[in-house]
DNA sequence: TGTCATACAGACCAAAAGGTAACCATGGCC
DNA sequence: GGCCATGGTTACCTTTTGGTCTGTATGACA
């Protein structure tokens, strides 16, 4: 992703789903937004993924301000990455998207296959998601 | 995308993201929303994509029931595409993804570069833009 | 018979995204 | 000097995605 920010679509949707769309933000994201986190941590959190790509994804984050890198001076070096309040403010994007996937995921029988998403809120106290249900199952 | 509906994340929010994240679906879940469309038709509303592409983007959509075919016996033949149930419940989401994707860019200084959802609703009747703007400037 | 419009399909290619495995730098400590 | 941990980088490969260009089936109609 060279250049990224002069490459982001110039349609607002296809802009965010970009930013946002990237194998693994959603998870870290996920996690950063418990408390900032080192690398090493993220590493456990997330065993499946490659250090090579968890810092890729952890700078074009960072390149889109959505995560902040803070590097301590200290051996051995800590760096702490943490989400920006930009960052922030795509949890309730985050939450409507996860609400959604289980509606989809309900409608086509396939909740089973599902892990939950844990620490977020439940479905009913999403507008997002009430907008999307009001939809699919009309009163 | 052989298989795509066993191979679709286990994440909700991943699987969201996997459904919604084509280069194209967006745009063209738009014109949908709207009335069926014909091939020809959503060639002419997106000009820049190739007709194979626009093929297999709605096939994919197709699978994952958001959009449904019905085909016309006629000479020459009549295909409609038309937006379903799941894929109506859909616009609130892409709405909070175009709000974001609005903020985003405000926040780094590009709305110039934009442009409009059109037709989608104004940010502020959006709660899930309220939502977000709450986090980025709190009262 | 040839041409037309519509909706597709297939071969092929290019770029992007994701992934593996190996290596490097720092500085404390034994 | 050799080893440790942390937080990287680099070279290389595979998969996925998007894209071009060409071909095809149908049946009306001139």
């Amino acid at each position: 992703m060279a250049d990224p920010m002069k490459r982001l679509p110039i349609l607002p949707a296809e802009r965010a789903l970009k930013i946002i769309a990237g194998r693994w933000k959603a998870i870290i994201l996920y996690h950063l937004y418990d408390r900032p986190r080192r690398l090493s941590e993220l590493r456990k959190l997330v065993p499946e993924i490659s250090q090579k790509v968890l810092i890729q994804q952890l700078r074009e984050m960072e390149e889109h301000q959505l995560v902040r890198r803070e590097i301590f001076r200290q051996v051995p070096p800590r760096v702490d990455y943490s989400a920006t309040t930009l960052g922030r403010s795509l949890e309730p994007v985050l939450l409507a998207l996860c609400d959604w996937g289980r509606m989809h995921a309900a409608e086509l029988d396939e909740v089973d296959r599902l892990v939950d998403c844990a620490r977020l809120e439940r479905t009913t106290s999403n507008p997002i998601a009430k907008a999307a249900e009001a939809i699919l199952s009309p009163a």
